[in-house]
DNA sequence: TCATATAGTTAAGCCCGTTTAACTAATTAG
DNA sequence: CTAATTAGTTAAACGGGCTTAACTATATGA
């Protein structure tokens, strides 16, 4: 694997280690803020999208039309989101963040904070600052794909 | 935030964008598998720690011990866990992964495999040597710290 | 205008994962 | 040797999240 695609094998060991904390993390935030992980998937969703409606976030979870309406009662009752009519067809709803629901959300981003720091503390300045530039360059670009959400 | 600490912001901006695809991969896996995130949690965890007891499973997904015990009596039945007796004190048990179990782990990592792919082939040369640089670094310096698993 | 399709809601029921509590077995302390 | 502690298992019961099915309401098409 490592030989020819050096790019691939780089990226994947990378999320083996990124994914344990997340895991972690996510596993946690979930029990304490009484939140499901679909509910989490689709706060994501909503997120990223911007504004969408409840078929989109079924989709994005994996469960039934019937199982996101539901749940997006929930998140409702708790104050992350919004749910209003799609004025240009009013059989869709529009789900967006509400300012709570875009801090529960950055909290669960920002979990990982202090292992960050921990690695921060860890570089060289040298080191430091090409990380970051290979960040950058790596966020930019995959905003720019749009992938397929099979 | 963007200011004096760019290597955080920088790797939360990643984490954005990543764990976007994570949790909607991890949902999906989790559904089709017939795993729940627990099990995964514990999957990454005997991954990383090598052979643990059923109460370090318990802690790092944050559920009781006996509920952890019943969940791994599941993983046991999928053939993707082995639990046996630890020799130097015989009240703990050992939790290794079988090559099934190290497989589905695998399979959960490189499920963003398509996605890296066309990450690789928006990149130049140039920058596609700068990241691999970069990643390497990161993975290796995550490797070094030991996190405070609270 | 009438029929069909689409988006979402509601309600009933089921299953899985969890907790609590009681238990077994091994270790440690006195 | 006995008492107390620690690790894990087992069983009962609860609750939440999911699916199915029936429904409402809007939109589209003949």
């Amino acid at each position: 694997m490592q030989p020819d695609n050096s790019f691939v094998y780089a990226l994947s060991e990378w999320s083996k280690v990124f994914m344990k904390f997340s895991v972690h993390n996510l596993l946690h935030y979930s029990k304490e803020n009484g939140l499901s992980m679909s509910q989490i998937g689709a706060l994501f969703r909503v997120f990223h999208s911007g504004n969408c409606a409840v078929s989109d976030i079924s989709g994005e979870v994996g469960i039934t039309i019937a199982a996101a309406s539901q749940m997006l009662d929930r998140l409702l009752q708790q104050g992350l989101i919004l749910r209003s009519e799609d004025p240009t067809d009013r059989r869709m709803k529009q789900i967006v963040l509400t300012e709570k629901g875009r801090q529960a959300l950055q909290e669960i981003i920002s979990a990982r904070q202090s292992w960050f720091e921990n690695l921060d503390s860890s570089l060289s300045e040298c080191e430091r600052k090409q990380i970051v530039d290979a960040l950058k360059i790596l966020v930019e670009k995959a905003n720019q794909i749009e992938f397929d959400p099979a």
